[in-house]
DNA sequence: CTCGTGACTCCCG
DNA sequence: TCGGGAGCCACGA
């Protein structure tokens, strides 16, 4: 448990399953700083890419996409719905059926 | 080194 | 019920 936040986030987040999902708040909160929801966005932007992060997987605590329209919301959606997961009418999700309770890995 | 910003969340009015 | 403000910390310039 010596590991940095950042370092954390990254291995939680790899460790979500296709077809399951995290919010950021609970990333945060697994990573040891449950206010450290906006770090944890902040660091899938920086190292989404470097760390092959499926940032896809983050959504926040209504279940729903963060990102607006056209500003990648249609493809979170899209990589999302390939796993196998169904959004509403409303673009919400059911995180009780979708949310990977992380909390039993450790 | 310092400053600004951000894909969030919670609490209070 | 809904809206606004504060808290928090890391990364990039």
């Amino acid at each position: 448990m010596t590991e940095i936040f950042t370092t954390r986030v990254r291995d939680i987040i790899s460790s979500i399953p296709p077809g399951r999902v995290m919010t950021y708040g609970l990333v945060a909160s697994r990573a040891g700083n449950r206010s450290g929801a906006r770090q944890v966005a902040r660091i899938l932007h920086s190292s989404s890419e470097k760390y092959d992060l499926p940032w896809h997987r983050v959504m926040n605590r209504d279940g729903k996409i963060s990102l607006p329209r056209g500003g990648g919301y249609e493809q979170q959606k899209e990589l999302l719905e390939q796993e196998g997961i169904v959004f509403g009418g409303n673009g919400c999700i059911d995180l009780e059926e979708y949310l990977w309770p992380a909390n039993n890995c450790f």
